[in-house]
DNA sequence: GGTCATCCTTGACCCAGATCAAGCGCGAAC
DNA sequence: GTTCGCGCTTGATCTGGGTCAAGGATGACC
């Protein structure tokens, strides 16, 4: 989950979230300067595959914006989507030079990225560079282990409703809304998509998303933009009265 | 998976794994006087529970001997297990208050803690505690990711066969053989541990072990004594035949 | 030895969600 | 306008794994 730090600011971060998030809080101007000369700005259009797992992965950096999936694939072709990158997310992974998953882009996107060698030294030198980005992993591991509970044991309507609120929450974060009262967002995903996070099929997806609107769990204008009447409603449905975060 | 830098060594360590896993590749001697002043050790009985989800946690800490699990559990009792701790994993989150999971003790166990405050005022002065503790959960992130992957799109059997071999494999990496030809050790998990671990029931896990008994594929002798004669086969069967790690 | 508890196995039956299949809605290309 | 393609919906049927239920094995304790 996003927390209060991580607002993005374009204006503050010159587009480049990872320079907030991992470094502008504590930073000094010449560790600024340096993390600049290393920086570049990747852009990719919707459907784009961004990196192939197994790929040489010569850059970490992070979303600046638009949307993309992390994903596996089994040789015959079972695939599970393990993680979902919003504007602020980071990619890639220092020390490790092959990717481990698919990463493709759903939206169109805007990347700003970090050669990776320089900025491994860079994180070296710099306590808190490696700080921020333990704290942002951590956030990430607990939001894999949530979904692992979604997975695991959530009945077909829950995993919905669950995946319904975690887009709800993050969009209305991006947006700076409060997430009281009537959340309205599109869905980014396609029911593929949303089948492939949650470990069902499309077939059951679009049935139960149909369910929960004949039921005014959520409104459904068009088969992506959503209204979500009552957020507590919601999370009872996910069986989740928690409000815990997921979805780092 | 634990990368070859991570053996447990008793003598170089004091019976301590964060020392070595955390600082001693490249510490100071004042880092480690430092380190030695804020530990401790603790020990817990088989069922005994480390710490509850929620509670105040006021150190980190890692496995020194024995086993633990990291379980969530829904209101109306559903758990699901999401995480296995082995000897050299670490516990508890820096800059975290509160525990996020029940740990659970399944065997005997010995921890070694370090006080949260001072533990996170030194990491803050000292970037590769930081950088090794990120890389570990760089591990768990990506182990958890596998997992995912598990548990959204394996049947029983397969998910049977993954749980095996990956304790297989982290049982021999504990043992220091080497993990070719017949592999011989012990179900560290109940069949209701191993349930909560996969989305399954206990009843579905003893009929999947069963079956892989039944076709060769493993050897039971009694509940828990497990001989592997061909890890390939078992791979396969796991539908996995990457050997990649998992469960960091 | 007997009793008890815990963990495990196996069988019979059922149901949530997968699979197979048909068709709708809508935007893009022509 | 027509046609195509893609994303989605809905129906009919099947099945893997859940549920309920009845024991079996093993070990601790008296």
């Amino acid at each position: 989950m996003l927390n209060d730090t991580l607002k993005f600011d374009p204006h503050n971060c010159d587009g480049c979230p990872i320079r907030h998030r991992a470094v502008c809080a504590r930073c000094e101007t010449d560790e600024l300067e340096e993390l600049e000369s290393i920086k570049y700005y990747r852009s990719f259009e919707a459907g784009q595959t961004v990196i192939w797992s197994g790929d040489q992965m010569d850059f970490v950096g992070s979303v600046v914006s638009g949307i993309s999936t992390l994903t596996q694939t089994m040789e015959d072709g079972r695939t599970q989507m393990v993680g979902l990158l919003l504007p602020s997310d980071f990619v890639g992974r220092p020390g490790r030079d092959r990717a481990a998953y698919d990463v493709v882009a759903i939206t169109d996107m805007v990347m700003c990225c970090f050669r990776r060698k320089p900025f491994e030294a860079m994180m070296s030198k710099t306590p808190h560079i490696a700080e921020r980005l333990l704290e942002m992993t951590l956030d990430e591991l607990d939001a894999a282990r949530e979904w692992m509970l979604v997975l695991g044991r959530k009945t077909a309507r829950e995993k919905i409703a669950s995946l319904l609120a975690i887009i709800a929450r993050r969009d209305a974060t991006l947006k700076m809304q409060a997430t009281q009262g009537r959340l309205v967002f599109d869905l980014p995903l396609t029911r593929e998509a949303m089948a492939d996070y949650l470990g069902l099929t499309l077939e059951t997806v679009s049935r139960q998303i149909s369910a929960l609107k004949r039921e005014g769990v959520i409104e459904l204008e068009g088969k992506r933009h959503v209204t979500i009447p009552d957020m507590g409603r919601l999370l009872e449905e996910a069986g989740d009265d928690s409000d815990g975060g997921m979805l780092a």
